[in-house]
DNA sequence: ATCAGCACTCCTGCACAGGAAGCGCCAAAG
DNA sequence: CTTTGGCGCTTCCTGTGCAGGAGTGCTGAT
């Protein structure tokens, strides 16, 4: 016999198997239907063999743990945050994925050359899959890898640095200088950090840089010490910006639950802004495999009536980013929490160079 | 006296300026208030003294006319899209710039470094000025100037080539080649290209490329051979891509016209789509000054209940993209026009980085 | 040509009633 | 003690009828 534990305040009650059994297919049938379920379809759902009487004692105590929820005096019970948690966490049985479409999927991916692209195309096939909104981080490396710097020179001043790190992904951005340095120059600059730098993490590299710049001070000559100099300007504020790449988002506008203008416009202007979301999956970043928020536990007043599955992904057993999925509190849990699994295996297969795609 | 041909059908027939006037009223009112505009109000808001009978003669001609459209037969009329045109071609008395704002919109983008980010900029402003949705073209130079190439080896024979045209623009893409070359082989490929080709147009370089493949097919060593052929690769379809920048979209939301919640999707579907509104706006880059469509003008479905006003941009008097404004049809044309004109010309003289900005 | 007046149409809001769904409670059965 | 059928109650939803308001088209007078 399984047993609950649910804390309610002070207290703490258990319940049995049957009321967990039947949480389970009220939430069930609330997500399939989008009504609040009632004692009779639940008596005849669940196949307990209880007359819609027992189910409506059942139910007031699921009401008083805080689990369901009625609209009014008259109407069925809905899943509060509660029992949709409870229903997730111990409940829920996930779908098994098909295999077809798993092979679909690694195919799509696999096919993707630049890594760049790959992500976008990720985002897109959790948006197609599960018919809500997909989001991806870009893959961040804490120890990013220095690879190779170029100067060029523009008018005045500035000079437009472009670097490489981890092997492909390209920076750049424009810096200016105290004075203006010949191409010639530049060249040299960029000729010393390479053979000074190249190879090492950006950490590493942000580190030495202002070691070197106190140290060499008077020992080396003035060309390297500009060249040092540049370095910091551009490594300084290099924090690879966090940003994701979103897909789907109008499949939101279909659902009852976010017809409200203001919550469609609260939500979007979210995902636009993007601080708030990127918080958000950095917590995910932290914690393995899938992980859930629902509705207003997630604590951005932009999701209180959404719900985010997400997945950390890894390259080589490091943790570079995070995927999900973005949809109503109502949404099909059992089925998009494989989705997303999946994608987040596959991705982090995908983006290892070397190794080959498990499974 | 100023009279308006106003063609329907094989007829042809004049409104006297009475009419129009009645016309503007109303267009204006409805623009203002969003309900269809009665007799009795257009006779107090038009300073014609005339009685609501009077203007309810007028108002069927109109509507025989197509310029006004009552939703039923007692509610008050309703511009078309036809009524629209001819307020905004002929009757439309624009609203003179605050200068305030004026000067407080060329800071903004004068303080502006970067130009990829200026173009985000100038949409955000467009949006902000609007509270409806902006939209920037990346400005797109037909004679874009090669100027430095770089190849840095990957794994296997992939090559990651960056390359930057007019001056500041990074671009880069990986490559395959069809054998595995060395880092000091690349460099001298790069060194080989950037000698014959930097300064050059684009174009230039992809006819100089193919014929120099052919030409020199005896004569030159293998390395030169092997550079020319990647740098076809590269330059084949390095065709700089079409896109924008959105901003201000969720501004969008709130407007009762878009309320539908299928009209509202196609939209934002139409967005992240982005092809067709990118047709849409390279129809706007032919025309100079400012462009509207209204509603159905457009020909995009996604647009039938917008209104798109948009001028082109030009730096150093080549056009290079095009800005605008979306909103529902019934906008502040009267204020809208002249925000989008400004923006342009601003925008263009900001991109300029050699002349001081005019005005 | 303009206008006042009148009848007509259509939208809106409101109140009301009937019906359906579902609950809580209670008392009887297992 | 648990389960169950039954009853009354609450609430929502839908449709209907009615009154008020806004605005039109038409007509006949100025």
């Amino acid at each position: 016999m399984l047993f609950v534990e649910v804390g309610v305040g002070k207290h703490t009650q258990l319940l049995n198997e049957r009321s967990l059994q039947l949480l389970k297919t009220l939430v069930e049938r609330y997500i399939s239907d989008g009504q609040p379920v009632g004692s009779r379809a639940l008596s005849k759902d669940s196949d307990l063999n209880l007359s819609p009487a027992t189910i409506r004692n059942v139910m007031a105590d699921l009401e008083d743990l805080g689990l369901v929820h009625s609209p009014h005096t008259s109407a069925g019970r809905v899943p509060t945050v509660s029992g949709y948690r409870l229903f997730v966490d111990s409940l829920l049985t996930v779908q098994p994925l098909n295999v077809q479409e798993l092979t679909r999927l690694q195919g799509t991916l696999a096919a993707q050359h630049d890594p760049g692209n790959m992500i976008g195309v990720a985002s897109r096939l959790l948006a197609d899959l599960t018919q809500m909104a997909g989001v991806v981080t870009l893959p961040r490396r804490e120890i990013a890898c220095f690879r190779h710097i170029e100067f060029l020179p523009l008018s005045h001043s500035r000079v437009l640095v472009i670097f490489v790190t981890n092997e492909q992904e390209v920076h750049n951005k424009i810096i200016i200088t105290a004075k203006p340095f010949s191409p010639a120059e530049l060249q040299q600059a960029a000729n010393y950090i390479n053979s000074m730098y190249s190879g090492r993490s950006l950490n590493a590299v942000r580190e030495a840089v202002v070691k070197d710049l106190r140290d060499d001070q008077e020992r080396v000559n003035q060309g390297m010490l500009d060249a040092i100099g540049m370095a910091r300007q551009v490594f300084n504020h290099s924090g690879q910006k966090d940003d994701y790449v979103l897909a789907g988002e109008t499949n939101l506008m279909g659902f009852s639950e976010l017809a409200d203008r203001d919550r469609l416009k609260t939500l979007f202007d979210a995902f636009y802004q993007k601080q708030g979301v990127i918080d958000l999956l950095d917590q995910c970043m932290k914690a393995d495999g899938v992980q859930i928020f629902i509705g207003e536990e997630s604590g951005y007043q932009a999701f209180d009536h959404c719900s985010l599955v997400t997945s950390s992904y890894s390259v080589s057993d490091e943790v570079v980013g995070v995927l999900g999925v973005i949809g109503p509190t109502r949404m099909a849990y059992e089925k998009i929490i494989p989705y997303v699994d999946i994608t987040a295996k596959l991705l982090g297969a995908a983006l290892n160079p070397k190794a080959t795609p498990p499974l």
